[in-house]
DNA sequence: CTGAAAGCGCTAACAC
DNA sequence: GTGTTAGCGCTTTCAG
């Protein structure tokens, strides 16, 4: 009996005495209605509490203002804070976001969750998900057919295919010229998973310091973290071990980090004293370890912000899935949050 | 022209050589279509590479299968693990996710949160904003009147509403009980901002604990942070000032009880031995704070699976915003995480 | 300025 | 087994 439902345009063109259609023509604000007419059926609108479905105005427009967003590994703060930046974003903008997580970084069965975004008609697609692995192959396979625009963060940027993020590269090369300007001479590093691309670009930033600073950058300087200040601890032990003369640490991460801290600290090493070192993200905790870390500095909500922006450019310009992208690859900088842990010199 | 496309049903239909009915029996598994035809019509679906509208089924079924979930602060770390949870089980159950986040904890003008929400269908919402200030006020208020079911966490349990969250006041205790076994005898409270539920629940927890075991629980024993580690570090500074017999502090978060970490490494105090250290959370990095931190545990992935579960029972009771919720207030408990911060006795 | 008719993509209810 | 008709709630023609 629709006992309690919302209440329909048809209703409200009851109620009013006139058609639907001009009922259409109030809400959406277009000129020709009568001033009182449209009195009259703003004031029914308010009387029944009506609210147009935006469902069948999508339908019916073949446009729903609602973006999709996949992303992986939300209990991690990275991926989070793009979110944040997404949702603000999209808001702002008036789109609607339906949001699907990824179980695992290198799921690569990504096929259901597109026929899940489009089956909802998303305008757009943003993925947020950090190129881990193999879980980019499916870029630019033809065999996916995707009939709106899609734009991809935290990955290689590629032909044809918008891309947002920030320049890990960029960020590495930052913290390894302030160590080797603090003078430190034996820099190891502590890399992220390798088959994040993330991790390679900061690997190689480190990799391509020493060596533009006529060093050598040997197997036995590096070991390969899993981002967990666990995994930080591990790797900061063998590197001691393989690496003795090591006076700083270029870590992939500020987790990490905080795990060769707690090592250096029960080895009763002093940091900055004898061990310099930088890390990457600035998470909140990091201005509160013992010592304060210098840490590289990425605006994760801004490049959320970023991909929505692009996302609704292109949805705008009417791109259909024919023709190549324009393709923008967006990279962001990073910069330096110089704090204890890498400074030597006596400054004050 | 129609270019580029998805296939309608329409078009399946006509190129199988069938009504559209009949497509629509295949494509939802119903029994009533002879085996060759069934097989002509998958075929075409391949072909054309046909997926079926959500959206035009929400329309006409009055049901999208999708549910709305309002959060804010995304940035930290809590809210995240709980958006965790919930796009995991939504997953599993088939349910699709709309997403808000509230540029605000306090924010109170819901009502165009709710608007672009049912205006789009869902099915039922999920509200994952803590309890904050007034932010509550308005449940309740027939003014809103919802028709959809709505499970609210992380706030205080109440009539004809449903909610789920974790037992702060358990957890809080089993941290005070910790302590005064431990042998502590002056335990200190920093708080989070009591405009919070949960930080006033974990709050009462220190009071109870010490006024069940003859202590007392004056002002000067507890000062009030913002949940950050510097609100944290200068919360010690003057609970050490106004309570200096106070040999532990139960602290409100984690990231307090670091800058509490901080404050103690400067002032030369031991922990455990001079001071006893509880946090609560768990976050990832709190292993690793040097001491590693007695913590207690919140499943915040879990509350998120228990919200969706309850949200769709309810969808699935047919709840229609008439009568009173059979109002469940779900209530987990917490765990204690014993690391050093709090160990005083030497028992190995 | 306003309304009638058609239809977005799909399914419910009924016919055959 | 299969097709027809109607309609979900809205907007887009096009008439008046």
């Amino acid at each position: 009996m629709n006992v309690n439902r919302r209440p329909t345009i048809k209703q409200v063109a009851k109620a009013a005495g006139v058609s639907t259609q001009t009922v259409s023509r109030v809400i959406n604000d277009r000129p020709d209605v009568a001033p009182d007419t449209r009195e009259r059926i703003l004031t029914t609108i308010e009387q029944l509490g009506y609210q147009p479905s935006a469902l069948a105005r999508s339908l019916i427009q073949q446009r729903s203002y609602t973006l999709g967003v996949v992303t992986a590994g939300l209990q991690h703060i990275g991926p989070s804070r793009t979110l944040n930046g997404i949702t603000s974003a999209a808001e702002e903008a008036g789109y609607a976001l339906l949001l699907e997580e990824l179980p695992r970084y290198d799921a690569d069965d990504v096929v259901p969750i597109f026929q899940a975004l489009l089956s909802r008609h998303v305008d757009g697609i943003i993925w947020a998900v950090p190129e881990v692995g193999e879980n980019r192959n499916w870029v630019n396979q033809q065999a996916l057919d995707l009939t709106v625009p899609i734009v991809y963060l935290a990955m290689e940027p590629k032909e044809n295919v918008a891309t947002a993020g920030v320049d890990n590269y960029h960020g590495g090369r930052l913290a390894m010229s302030h160590l080797l300007e603090e003078g430190y001479h034996h820099i190891g590093h502590i890399s992220g998973p390798l088959d994040w691309w993330e991790a390679r670009q900061r690997m190689a930033a480190w990799k391509a310091a020493l060596q533009e600073s006529g060093r050598e950058a040997r197997d036995e300087q590096w070991v390969e973290g899993n981002w967990s200040s666990a995994s930080g601890a591990q790797a900061a032990e063998r590197l001691f071990e393989s690496y003795p003369e090591m006076d700083a640490i270029f870590v992939g991460n500020d987790q990490m980090a905080l795990g060769v801290i707690q090592v250096a600290c029960q080895k009763g090493l002093k940091i900055p004293g004898d061990l310099g070192l930088v890390g990457f993200d600035n998470i909140p905790e990091s201005a509160f370890f013992c010592p304060a870390l210098t840490t590289v500095q990425q605006d994760q909500h801004l490049v959320g912000k970023v991909a929505v922006e692009e996302t609704i450019k292109m949805i705008q310009s009417g791109w259909h899935g024919l023709e190549p992208v324009a393709s923008q690859s967006i990279m962001l900088k990073s910069t330096l949050v110089v704090r204890q842990s890498s400074v030597r010199s006596r400054k004050e």
